[in-house]
DNA sequence: CGTAGCGATGTCATCAAGTGACATCACCCT
DNA sequence: AGGGTGATGTCACTTGATGACATCGCTACG
């Protein structure tokens, strides 16, 4: 109950309200944050770079936030997993920076239908590297995985 | 509120969560149809077909479905987009889809990562090309342009 | 024919999640 | 000292959701 998470906290659960939307919504304090070191990262790379680089940058810029706390990650990650309404919260953040990196690739001059599907395979790469992570059991380094992943994409796109 | 939906359906608020666990899950009757469906297409594609092949396929067999109705395509993708909790439960409708498929790519013998990867990426491209035909003011054909949203992936993670 | 049983629905009570309105309290500023 | 301001508490209320139990209609079976 939310009375109880609030009580623990010290406060009631009015004021628990006060801060967070929702119940769930703590889990995903960190998100706002994220969301704008990605962007930054994204306004910073260099003008050569090509729009599934772009998006590779802004997605590492990520790891600097979650990607030392393997342990809690998974924790997170599998109290998360567990509960199909924080899934949803999950998911829906997730699709929030999608959209939020999808306009920055825009404001670099990217096409309109270009910079959707870019952020979107982004984002599904991400996802992937993440479980991927967080399900290892030998200390990985999220980084790697992510790059692997976009390595795995490109090979799985490419003509045959 | 609830009580007024059960109502002009000639039922009780409490009949109503007999059919539906949740509110939102109205909107959302079709999706089990939906994932049957796709699955079914994925089981029956020649054993000759790439990986992304087959997600493609897949995906094309909910153009069935939802293909027909332009008009009624685009209405409920408006009330859910202006939704946030619609939105999340559409988003975790979309992710079960990717999992199953995920599921059914490893029934046919492709490797762990590459069925999780594949499924998400055919997932992004879905989203995308649902998204542009149900804005499309013209009458666009949604299977053509899902193809032209996985044509479009390829060529971004080209190699250039 | 009558009734036992079953499935679908209704009724009622109850809980948890939010939310608006208003009260308090602490603290700072002049 | 006193007035304003921001943070918190209190209270009442709405809505979504669920468990327990009652009811009703239909069907099978003696």
């Amino acid at each position: 109950m939310v009375a109880d998470i609030a009580e623990r906290a010290g406060v009631t659960a009015r004021t628990f309200f006060r801060y967070f939307t929702d119940k769930r919504e703590v889990l995903f304090d960190a998100s706002a944050e994220l969301e704008k070191k990605s962007l930054a990262a994204l306004e910073a790379a260099p003008a050569t770079a090509s729009t599934l680089d772009l998006v590779a940058t802004a997605l590492d810029a990520t790891v600097d936030i979650i990607g030392h706390d393997h342990e809690l990650a998974r924790k997170r990650h599998v109290v998360i997993m567990a509960n199909s309404d924080l899934r949803e919260r999950e998911l829906i953040k997730l699709a929030h920076m999608s959209a939020a990196l999808a306009d920055g690739l825009r404001r670099r001059g990217i096409g309109d239908a270009e910079a959707s599907l870019a952020a979107e395979a982004g984002s599904a790469v991400y996802r992937v590297a993440f479980q991927r992570w967080a399900d290892a059991d030998d200390d990985l380094d999220l980084r790697d995985v992510i790059r692997r992943s976009f390595a795995q994409l490109r090979a799985l796109t490419a003509p045959n």
